[in-house]
DNA sequence: CCCTGATTCGC
DNA sequence: GCGAATCAGG
């Protein structure tokens, strides 16, 4: 596979997106990860202000002296109006974890957890979610992955927050308990007294 | 061990 | 330009 102009267009797309390097390459098909970030690089994105990688620290690429002045007029017409308000907060994640969190992991769209504090959720999804607390793995911001369990036990503000982890129901960002108590049937809440 | 991106370097 | 191999880190 070459990169074609659509293929290209994708990848910026999709890297701008937030996507990994290998999710992309997955989507793509017929490249590998390395192929993606190989591209990346030479297109010149890259910063995203990424916490899986140090760019930094590397003595082995040595510097490289750059005496070339390049006045640059460029009067590029180019209104642009890629005015994409992408609210990526690398930063403010590294030293609030447990609060950015809770927004940054939950695609928008997405019914956010309702805490052990459950309302009037099926009886037996909530005993299946306090059992399968028991036997989470509790995973921290760095562990989570596509197919771990993204559910947030306790409070964030506090050192027992964890991820539960398990393995994820096809598709679904939580695991098969989780997605029990997430992603209700309307009918069931619809008649919900109040 | 899973994953992330970064860099190098032969092609 | 390309990307596998390798590196560095969570």
């Amino acid at each position: 596979m070459s990169w074609t102009d659509e293929r290209v267009e994708l990848l910026k797309k999709l890297w701008g997106e937030g996507q990994s390097a290998s999710q992309i390459a997955k989507e793509l098909g017929g490249v590998t990860r390395n192929a993606v970030i190989g591209k990346v690089h030479r297109l010149g994105l890259s910063n995203r202000t990424s916490g899986g990688a140090k760019a930094e620290a590397k003595p082995k690429a040595e510097a490289k002296p750059k005496p070339a002045p390049k006045p640059k007029p460029a009067p590029k017409p180019k209104p642009e109006a890629e005015a994409k308000p992408e609210p990526k907060t690398e930063p403010a994640v590294a030293a609030r974890p447990a609060q950015s969190m809770r927004k940054a992991i939950i695609p928008a769209g997405q019914p956010l957890p309702p805490q052990p504090s459950a309302n009037e959720i099926s009886p037996e999804a909530l005993a299946k979610v306090n059992e399968v607390e028991k036997t989470a793995k509790k995973l921290s911001l760095m562990e989570l992955t596509e197919r771990t369990c993204k559910w947030p036990v306790g409070d964030p503000a506090t050192p027992d927050f964890w991820f539960c982890g398990l393995p994820v129901q096809a598709g679904k960002p939580y695991c098969e308990a989780h997605v029990g108590v997430a992603f209700q049937p309307m009918s069931s809440r619809r008649d919900r007294k109040r």
